[in-house]
DNA sequence: TTGACATATAGATATATGTCTATACGATTG
DNA sequence: CAATCGTATAGACATATATCTATATGTCAA
């Protein structure tokens, strides 16, 4: 159903993990879901509401996060399966004597 | 023999990718070496001599290319394994649910 | 040694980006 | 409806970065 497949853009997919704060987002959304408020939290108060909305808009655009909206908060989840699927490309793309071939993704 | 094991900074490697022109650089060293100037050309003259070695250099400090030396000219390549185990590594980080842990590499 | 060539470095500049504060927006609750 | 709460947006600002031109460095050849 609604599952839309990612159109992988490798600069804007090597722009989101280039910044320590954003991997260390993604690190706590990995397995999780959270919201902002504890997004913040999880960074230990060491960026604004505000600077995390704007990391989890760049992750969303990317499409390295699944939101959910409940209530009046947003809950973010980091996308496992589409960064997979972007490092895949990268490997095609820059290491094809080590990529392997990945026939078909569960169809 | 020499073969330095890698260390693997995910910033940093995200940071190399995360550029167009370097993007382009990496396309072209993939599986060939090539000296400054042909990397020059092989950009269309869209880039400086200077603005490529700037970005070679980038490439050099994430270890993304191994570099030769032969009589004036320096040749760069793309190291294939190093990308690849970065790319591993971040899917360690970010995509554990998906990353095959690679046991040993082959020895 | 001198000149030419290949590459790297220095310095300048414009754009991109990460961050903050202030505030707007949207949803819930009384 | 009004107040409140959670999040997003706007605007400002400082730093980072991509690029250029000019020049220095290093290597070879005559």
């Amino acid at each position: 159903m609604s599952e839309q497949k990612i159109t992988f853009e490798p600069v804007i997919f090597a722009k989101a993990l280039a910044d320590d704060t954003r991997q260390e987002i993604m690190k706590n959304l990995c397995c999780e879901w959270l919201n902002v408020s504890e997004v913040v939290e999880s960074l230990g108060g060491s960026v604004s509401q505000p600077t995390v909305s704007h990391h989890l808009k760049l992750l969303e655009e990317a499409q390295l996060v699944d939101v959910r909206q409940e209530g009046r908060q947003r809950y973010y989840t980091l996308n496992e399966e589409n960064f997979t699927v972007c490092c895949g490309q990268l490997m095609a793309n820059f290491a094809p004597t080590y990529a392997s071939t990945p026939a078909d993704p569960t169809p």
